[in-house]
DNA sequence: AGAGCTTTGTAAAGCTCGGTTAGGATAGGA
DNA sequence: TCCTATCCTAACCGAGCTTTACAAAGCTCT
């Protein structure tokens, strides 16, 4: 009868998920002072006031400018620390890599970033990763407190394993972040792309205070990231939202997994391009595609009609299946341009249901996977360290 | 810039979250000492011993008799407060209602069940369930602290409104718990059916201490009820998981809900009725499809290997889309018979992703709607009640 | 320059809650 | 009767939040 429970609360643990809520609030306003805290959150000054000093203690927070006009004495603002607490984004995908160092408050610059063409091995992946870390953790102001690997595939979170990368083979069975770890000496953790996409646009987007929304990416794969009720939505290893390898059409042309039909054959970029090219007899780029789809060429009207379809039904899919208040479509071929889209929502509109759809707005977004790691690694700091109540 | 938080966190939230804890302890200890609770929850034992005479001062539990045997002194055992306290189930389902009275130990017999055919109006219907509710509220041995209504159909719990019941007609845009709030004087919680389900596999049933499962039925309709990381997942109007209505065939028949080939009409016990009456070119019935598939008719052999596939997508789906350690399948036809079952899993293997599947363990069951009502009104108590940490 | 106003931040006392310690209560067995 | 094992709680302590009170810091007006 092992019904134990791992951490018994006590009023430290009081002083924790207060401390985080105030770091969370510190996050949405920017930089705010003891009594702006205190009026956003509802807690009394001096909790407020002790709770500010142990995180700046604990290196969480800094104190910043005093610019501010008002009446009254002017308050002492603090800020998220961004020079004397780094973390590390590191960005894994096709073509590209990249790796950014950026404070906790996910202040990301060119100027912070470096990047690589994507090797064609595994080993010399992690070498490239490393040394371009290890130069940015150089540079850096402040302590490093961890990094954030962010991976397209199918990612089990909690084996921290991706299980395999459809369009970026040499991932399938590997584990960057642990590698990283060893090899840096920092705390890692994996996420899948959109997971970090859709923190990203909770802290810094358009999704700041959204507590269901999903991020849909139709690029090269067919990726889903939903928050629900204001957590991310896992499952039990992380994989929930694996709708790409959902069955679109039980007798399509096979998948990257083995199954047919897959959404992520049917309802990409890519599965356009592919169209396309079976329609012109030879192969072809994303590039000419979308000139053809420009100058209305009749070449690529049915994949157009056929790509569109079943990415309504994709839409649709996600807003029956997690209700969000907000879904974030990244794509390049059908997003893109306002009419095409258009075209796209109006399919949509036929196959949600009326109160799903009444509940959500469909925003084409492209948010920088960047920005998505380094809200990942914030995200896993701040979840680690304290719990929040619900 | 109003961020304001609703309930500010002091040390009497604290006491809360505690007694929270102890109390779904208690529930799936079903009856234990303090000693016991203090071994299983980790807190000390005063700590435990004030909260539990708190929790029965406010009559959430009873002492219960004392028959122990072991060494030492014997521990006063108590219990969820099953004579102190009543709430009420109701069920309202295709067919018949019922409603159902227990106390907070979610004990449902036939004896304090009630049940009735369900009427053609939403009138009467509301007339029968208040006589109902009140012969058991009458009856009732201990203070009535609420009641939950069970419906089928596309449910919006946010605001407590049916949206459409496609096999239920009279249910759409009514809102019968708060009807019923009004003529009984008690709480009242609208829940979809599988929602309902879920608490209570989670409760009382093969779920305990679950955090990540899902509860598909897919006898008349396709409904789908998720708990993911602990909580029933909800999205923003409680609408998420409808997938029912998410397209499977996008040239297949006309749904209820207005859009083509949703796999309510393609992977449900009704589906496969439907298929075998148009093969046999006359109407029939679920009795009849039944015995026709014992003696392997090859009437409906084709019917069998269609409904069988879409099914296998549907739970496919479902293990893709939510990630569950388990699936709880409720159905006639394609699931009660051990083989057959055995043959929709086959399918599902071939259309799941491997470390998805093999993450979920997938359970033909069969649950009862007045066990979830029941469960569905105790979770709403104890949620509205205090909050959990997390 | 100084009084007065306004807002900010914190020190001190008090309350609540969980933890610690210690001791009484209740059973069976020697 | 005494001992052992276990259960339960009274009394006190410390952590953390709240209330109260007050000092600090800037502005405006005289």
């Amino acid at each position: 009868m092992a019904v134990l429970i791992d951490n018994p609360i006590g009023s430290p643990l009081l002083r924790l998920i207060n401390e985080r809520r105030l770091l969370e609030l510190i996050q949405q306003l920017r930089s705010v002072s003891r009594a702006g805290l205190t009026r956003a959150s509802g807690m009394t000054a001096p909790t407020v006031s002790k709770a500010v000093d142990s995180l700046l203690k604990r290196g969480l927070l800094e104190e910043s400018d005093p610019i501010d006009q008002a009446l009254g004495r002017p308050g002492r603002l603090v800020r998220l620390a961004s020079e004397s607490a780094t973390v590390l984004g590191v960005v894994i995908d096709l073509g590209n890599c990249c790796v950014v160092a950026s404070g906790l408050d996910g202040n990301v610059t060119e100027a912070n970033t470096e990047r690589f063409e994507t090797p064609d091995t595994y080993a010399s992946l992690l070498d490239n990763l490393e040394a371009h870390c290890r130069r940015l953790m150089a540079a850096a102001t402040g302590t490093i407190r961890g990094a954030c690997v962010s991976v397209p595939g199918v990612v089990n979170e909690r084996l921290q394993e991706i299980v395999f990368s459809p369009n970026l083979h040499l991932l399938n069975s590997r584990n960057p972040a642990r590698d990283l770890e060893k090899r840096l000496g920092i705390h890692c953790v994996l996420l899948h792309e959109t997971s970090t996409l859709c923190l990203s646009e909770r802290m810094y987007g358009n999704a700041k205070g959204l507590r269901d929304f999903a991020m849909l990416d139709v690029s090269t794969g067919f990726g889903l990231g939903v928050m629900s009720g204001g957590h991310l939505l896992s499952g039990h290893s992380g994989m929930a939202g694996e709708l790409g390898h959902l069955t679109a059409d039980p007798n399509g042309i096979r998948c990257g997994c083995g199954n047919r039909g897959c959404f992520e054959t049917l309802a990409t970029d890519s599965a356009l391009v592919r169209l396309v090219a079976e329609q012109l007899g030879r192969p072809t780029t994303l590039q000419e595609v979308a000139d053809l789809i420009r100058n209305r060429s009749s070449q690529c009207e049915a994949a157009v009609n056929v790509v569109s379809e079943y990415l309504a039904i994709g839409i649709a899919a996600v807003i029956n299946l997690y209700n969000p208040t907000s879904l974030f479509v990244h794509g390049k071929l059908l997003v893109d341009s306002e009419d095409r889209f258009a075209m796209v929502l109006e399919r949509v509109r036929q196959r949600t249901l009326t109160p799903s759809l009444a509940d959500c707005t469909i925003v084409p977004n492209t948010s920088s996977k960047r920005q998505g790691a380094i809200a990942g690694i914030i995200h896993h700091l701040v979840n680690t360290w304290a719990p929040s109540v619900r």
